[in-house]
DNA sequence: CTTGACAAAGAACATGTGTTCGTTTATACT
DNA sequence: AGTATAAACGAACACATGTTCTTTGTCAAG
């Protein structure tokens, strides 16, 4: 069965209505919201949300329904202000081939508002690689980015090393800046792993790692 | 104005009526959840919670009040889930008198489900001390530790050294038994960090470190 | 004991609100 | 076009529910 449009209707305005009011609407309150002059037309698409299973109704009783799946505004605050896009894993080491810069978001994950900037667009990556291990970030920690086109010197940055290089991908490191020079350092002890040099317009910044989370095993 | 106690009985049924059908009872619920016999008493009643700002009404309107400062379950749901105590420092290096014991909550910290153990309890602890940065886990960190009575080799623990050991305390270390001898077990290359040997009833196992949470800056 | 303020009770009332039903209009299918 | 089904309408109805008023009970202060 398909949902019409003054159904639809319908289903907002109680939204609403449980936003501003915290209690159900009446059907008459239904009714002129949604432009139906008469309360058995109303109840007639009450029932028949019922049936979808959109709604529940107890009978005889007044303002006695409930939006299925409905969740108060405090309930979406909480759950969406912290609810923060994985957009898939992130190069400790060599640079991979841009898995950052796909809209795709694979998952979410939680991160609790302390963690969170103050203001600033973040998403998650999952580390792979064992670059900033001197960093105290290793493969499978989770760090929160904060969107941004340029970083400080010495933060921890999430850049790409743009096409036509050799090594161009995504990659994490500590972003050092002279002029129009650019060091994409590593943090582990090991020669293996090594700077970039690179001029600046070689580097795209994607933002600044503000936070970490780790889950063992 | 002081709460009598078929108030205080009337705001928690009102909860708990918000709790189980989503919107509010109507007074002669109430007068009969509270042993009121009369709806005029309910209405003197109301007036009274209204006049102390614990409630809120519409008058005329069916079932219209609203309980001031009320979380759906679901939101008292989310909020408690995710909210961890925070018991205060933990040392990770020299061990400090005692800040994991007293249950006195300094602050609570919000911690996503994800990071969380199944099943058991959990608190924090802010990490002080430089003794597992090869752990990856450096001052300031936030640690979510799973409370339980002992822990598996090479897990980092929480562990209080117990009096009269003259490095009595607590502290965050990698935990290794044999047979009744522990070894508490840093992990920095500096040697000025070494591991405690001693005996297992020395030693005192809070529980076990499941997440890391840092927030740069 | 009396008084006054507060709390409670009960009943009558007014209206808010869901229900029902006969009828009409739209929609879809043969 | 004709017909059946769904959707909408309006009005009357029944009862669910808040309001008001008078009376009674309680308790502390004078």
């Amino acid at each position: 069965m398909k949902l019409r449009p003054r159904q639809q209707r319908i289903l907002e305005f109680i939204q609403e209505y449980l936003d501003e009011y915290d209690y159900p609407p009446t059907i008459r309150e239904i009714g002129k919201a949604a432009g139906i002059s008469s309360t058995s037309v109303v109840n007639y698409n009450l029932e028949k949300l019922t049936e979808m299973g959109l709604i529940q109704r107890n009978r005889e009783v007044s303002r006695g329904l409930r939006l299925v799946g409905y969740l108060s505004k405090h309930s979406r605050k909480l759950q969406d202000e912290s609810k923060v896009p994985l957009y898939g894993k992130i190069a400790a080491g060599e640079p991979i081939p841009m898995p950052v810069n796909p809209k795709e978001v694979l998952d979410h994950v939680m991160v609790p508002p302390e963690l969170l900037p103050k203001s600033g667009e973040v998403f998650a990556l999952c580390v792979e690689g064992h670059s900033m291990i001197d960093a105290l970030v290793d493969t499978g920690d989770i760090i929160i980015v904060r969107s941004q086109p340029t970083v400080n010197n010495s933060e921890m940055a999430v850049v790409e090393i743009m096409e036509p290089h050799e090594k161009a991908g995504a990659t994490l490191k500590y972003f050092q800046q002279e002029g129009s020079q650019v060091e994409l350092r590593p943090a582990n002890p090991d020669p293996a792993y090594h700077s970039f040099w690179l001029r600046s317009d070689q580097v795209k910044v994607y933002g600044k790692v503000v936070s970490v989370l780790r889950r063992y095993q």
